[in-house]
DNA sequence: CCATAGTAGTTTCAGTTGAAACCATTTGCA
DNA sequence: TGCAAATGGTTTCAACTGAAACTACTATGG
């Protein structure tokens, strides 16, 4: 039985992609933060500039807001909450004395030592809902869509 | 040349799936708000309910809960901002006096429908940096994620 | 050298957010 | 009935956020 066509655009969230990406992107990141956000009392972005340094010991808070995509105000935030609670050593550069190197300290190895696997579980949890081939073309598409949006935002 | 071993847990941010899904959709999301947010002074949530609204004429703020993953502060006010702005109607549910049901006035569906086609543009420019074969897998993908993140998270 | 411009990082301030408390109403059920 | 529990929705309050202004330092060009 045909009805009165809807004289409205027609747009259905759960059916759309950026939505249904935000969606899901935020619960896995909620899962991912019940990781380690109780138990050792660390913000997303504190956790991700601990998750850069762990893995390149000695850069510049510049340098953490071009790897993680957060905005300088809260990297110089989480860095600071972080040095703080003693889980990170700075060093003020020898040569450039308004730049600073940043590492783990032990006590922020040891955090990151301990959330790092859990962090890998809960991906690899997630990834094995899919088939091993669906799994490689997940990460080709995301590497084609995360080129595409560099090239699409250039962000004025 | 082998080196010595890297005592130290090890996650590469910039490879790791949470990360990457959300950087990419908090990009893709602020690509689509900037299509209405400065036009029509909208927030992303205010431009959620609007969204359901638009497809569901109607419904209650509780079922604008569900069905926008948002909670219930957000939408209670986006939707008292909406009704600000005249773009939403509201009638006291005769049967239930607690709840009340909403839709778009007239002027929130010459909003609406100006903004639907430019958000179904974005979505089709952004899908476009695929091979079809590739739509059709992410659509897939999407698919098995979402069930089996609700699986995972039961988010307490 | 000095002055101007640029860069690294921090602080301020004005929103925005969400958890918890709240109010109004309805639903069970003794 | 009538009263405790549940439900729809709003308000409050404290924490979080980002743009713009700021401090400190370095680079550059005259």
């Amino acid at each position: 039985m045909p009805h009165t066509a809807n004289p409205h655009a027609e747009l259905r969230l759960e059916r759309f992609l950026p939505y249904r990406l935000s969606v899901l992107s935020n619960r896995i990141s909620q899962d991912i933060s019940a990781l380690y956000s109780a138990r050792f009392n660390l913000s997303v972005t504190e956790w991700r500039v601990m998750a850069v340094l762990g893995h390149e010991p000695g850069v510049s808070a510049n340098r953490l807001v071009e790897r993680t995509a957060m905005d300088k105000v809260a990297v110089s935030r989480a860095v600071s909450a972080l040095l703080d609670k003693k889980f990170l050593l700075r060093r003020v550069d020898a040569g450039d004395r308004r730049r600073s190197s940043l590492k783990l300290s032990a006590k922020g190895y040891a955090v990151f030592d301990q959330v790092v696997p859990l962090a890998l579980a809960l991906e690899r949890r997630i990834l094995s809902a899919l088939e091993p081939a669906e799994q490689t073309q997940l990460l080709a598409i995301l590497d084609k869509l995360e080129a595409a949006e560099l090239a699409l935002g250039v962000s004025e």
